[in-house]
RNA sequence: GGCGAGAUAGCUCAGCUGGCUAGAGCACACGGUUCAUACCCGUGGUGUCGAGGGUUCAAGUCCCCCUCUCGCUACCA
């Protein structure tokens, strides 16, 4: 039964390089949902793909000493493969370096330049002249360029903007009159509160700072910028034209049902995005869901700790529907999920191999050793079967509900609460017994077909979840594949048919302590030039800046100064003001070290200056120069302090 | 600093418009059972429901205040 066209889609994966378990959580979140549609009949198609512009893939693929296109071919397969390994069902994998998407997005800025929304104006802030670049006062590290270090000067580039503010009031009727737009609704207020309604600024639309990026066809010293790049890609990959040549594709997909992003990236598709497609005079998207981060709960992903998990290492180590049963159940609604090994064994154990596997096992076992294999309903039925019944015939709406309201970890609760029940049925009937007295036959036959019947419907259930699963159960209880409308009914299992001989273990159990041993081996692999042989201590791969002459260096002013005073920033939430006493002058530095420092222990400390610093105003207070600090890979800070004894003011150089 | 959310069993969390002895899952303990992957089924406990006030016959549930945590945002020379 044909219930309609779904269209689903992913936010395109940047390819600046191998997605870990966090990642690759949202395909198989959107799988989940996919699947789950077309098993109810609805006609689902599914995109994911790949963001490949920017700089940051110009200066890696300048790094490893290929050509961007290499650079994201490169990328974008391994993407691919894992998305593939983790068995998601995309029907298109679109990339943003794709001739027709680029040919595009080329005609779409050209549309909306010609129609007023993009203008042409000057991108203000702080330019590196070797560099071409351009940052915010906020970027500067030290007042000068964060990826060269040379000074930089206040300029104007120029650039095309988009009038944000022009569509703004149509976006808040809309956000509030489509309350289930945004999801979870807790995300609405943000956007609200912190862009909408204090007004929108113009949003920067094209770079001419690096040039890995589509052109802009009428001034080709331009490229896109991301979001006009990345964003549309949910309508040229299914075939819009904005000179109204669209495909009969786009006609039948967009709107899009469903756009699942990440939480980071929900002010973008939930403020930029309706307005360029207002700006095109598109429907918006039905909803869009920020879904929350998977974390790992031993201490932060870092590569230098190599501890990060791959998706493919967790396949590995746990198989494909193991890895995919704990990041669709794991996962809360709203708030991030943790991932860590322990809990993993634990939640297969528990779940997978207890509930589950031991259950359609010591099915498939009895059957086996009471009637040969045969699963016969016999009509002998008693009272205890109907709650079964009642049970199995309502998960089908009960999973459906939970996914309606794009709760996945709920709807695999209700499947699993019905494998649970499977298992008390066999309690309550007790089939060994039964084997015992020859009369009772019947009777035992009869509770081996419900249980048979009873796994089939959560198995089929399963199947957006857990497809190879899915069809393992099935071949061993030997049944069909089961339409969606026919699970409300119990009793469809064709009564005769036989289960398989040797039922093979769906999910061994696991042992802690191996697969710890096993991960231990696989973070070596990862990381073994991250710790020094004999301290053991962690160090920091440094990302080198280019060299510098000595008179650059010359240039910066550094002393010894000692903190006579501090106190925090009243307004703000990391900010200390300390008076710092260099030789017989006194300066007020503010510094982003609450948290690491109070304002009392700063206070007597002999510290690291930059004296020549620009002042500035932070948080409505002047800051006259910089407490130099090292920062560790989980932010911790330690301020430079002189290893001997030395007066304020003392010259470091 | 602004806006918002939250603080309930060892852990993760449910508890809607206030109403009978505060719940679930996991973990733990005990009991039952043996078809099965030492599994499954049953029973049980502890909770100052973050602190302190208040409204009410009655408050995790409403109001005030405090403390702490988290999210977004600003700021982080």
């Amino acid at each position: 039964m044909n219930k309609g066209k779904y269209y689903i889609t992913t936010a395109i994966a940047y390819t600046s390089g191998k997605p870990h378990i966090g990642n690759t959580y949202e395909i198989v979140l959107a799988d989940s949902i996919a699947r789950f549609k077309r098993q109810q009949g609805y006609d689902v198609f599914f995109q994911t793909g790949t963001d490949e512009h920017g700089q940051k893939i110009e200066q890696k693929a300048q790094e490893t000493g290929v050509t961007p296109k290499e650079y994201v071919d490169g990328v974008a397969g391994t993407i691919k493969d894992i998305w593939d390994l983790m068995n998601t069902s995309y029907d298109k994998f679109i990339r943003t370096t794709d001739a027709d998407h680029e040919a595009q997005v080329q005609k779409i800025f050209k549309k909306l330049y010609d129609q007023g929304d993009i203008y042409k104006g000057y991108y203000e802030g702080m330019y590196c002249t070797p560099c071409e670049s351009f940052f915010t006062e906020s970027q500067l590290v030290d007042g000068k360029c964060p990826d060269c270090g040379r000074p930089c000067t206040p300029a104007k580039e120029e650039a095309y903007f988009f009038k944000m503010s022009k569509y703004a009031d149509r976006l808040i009727e809309h956000i509030n009159t489509h309350p289930e737009f945004i999801q979870p609704v807790s995300r609405k207020n943000e956007m609200m509160n912190n862009f909408l309604l204090p007004g929108l600024q113009d949003l920067c639309v094209s770079r001419t700072s690096f040039t890995w990026g589509i052109p802009v066809s009428f001034d080709p010293k331009h490229v896109v910028y991301v979001w006009l790049d990345a964003l549309t890609n949910y309508i040229t990959g299914i075939g819009y034209d904005c000179g109204g040549e669209s495909t009969e594709q786009f006609h039948k997909n967009w709107p899009a049902d469903l756009h699942l992003i990440g939480k980071d990236i929900i002010r973008f598709h939930t403020i930029y995005w309706p307005i360029f497609l207002m700006a095109l005079d598109l429907p918006l998207p039905k909803q869009v869901f920020g879904h929350p981060w998977l974390l790992q709960g031993d201490g932060k992903m870092s590569k230098s700790k190599g501890n990060v998990i791959y998706a493919d290492d967790l396949v590995k180590l746990f198989g494909v529907d193991a890895v995919r049963y704990f990041v669709l159940h794991e996962m809360p609604f709203e708030n991030d999920g943790v991932i860590t090994w322990e809990l993993l064994v634990e939640r297969l154990n528990s779940e997978l191999a207890n509930t589950l596997g031991n259950l359609v096992n010591r099915t498939v076992s009895m059957s086996n050793k009471y009637f040969g294999g045969a699963v016969t309903a016999t009509g002998a039925m008693e009272d205890v079967d109907a709650d079964l019944k009642a049970v199995a015939t309502a998960a089908a709406d009960k999973v459906a509900a939970r996914m309606e309201e794009l709760r996945v970890a709920d709807a695999m609760t209700e499947i699993f609460g019905l494998f649970k029940r499977c298992n008390k049925y066999i309690d309550e009937t007790m089939p060994w017994v039964l084997a015992k007295d020859e009369q009772k036959r019947d009777r035992l036959s009869e509770v081996l077909y419900n249980l048979v019947e009873g796994i089939t419907i959560g198995a089929s259930l399963l199947e957006a979840f857990m497809p190879e699963t899915t069809e393992r159960i099935l071949a061993q209880i030997g049944a069909a594949r089961r339409e969606y409308d026919d699970l409300k009914t119990f009793g469809l299992y064709p009564s005769g048919n036989k289960v398989t001989e040797k039922p093979e273990i769906l999910f061994a159990r696991l042992d802690v302590k191996e697969v710890m041993e096993k991960v231990d081996a696989l973070q070596a692999a990862q990381a073994p030039a991250s710790v020094t042989e004999e301290t053991g201590e962690a160090v920091i791969e440094l990302e080198e800046k280019p060299e510098i002459t000595f008179e650059e260096f010359g240039k910066m002013q550094f002393a010894v100064g000692e903190i006579v005073a501090c106190e925090e920033v009243k307004k703000s939430r990391k900010l200390l003001c300390s008076q710092v006493k260099i030789g017989n002058k006194t300066k007020q530095i503010v510094s982003g070290i609450k948290g690491h420092y109070t304002a009392e222990e700063m206070v007597g400390k002999k510290v690291m200056v930059l004296v020549n610093l620009k002042p500035a105003k932070m948080a409505g207070v002047l800051s006259e120069g910089m407490l130099l600090c090292a920062e560790d890979a989980d932010g911790v800070l330690a301020l430079m302090t002189p290893e001997k004894e030395m007066p304020s003011g003392a010259e470091i150089c």
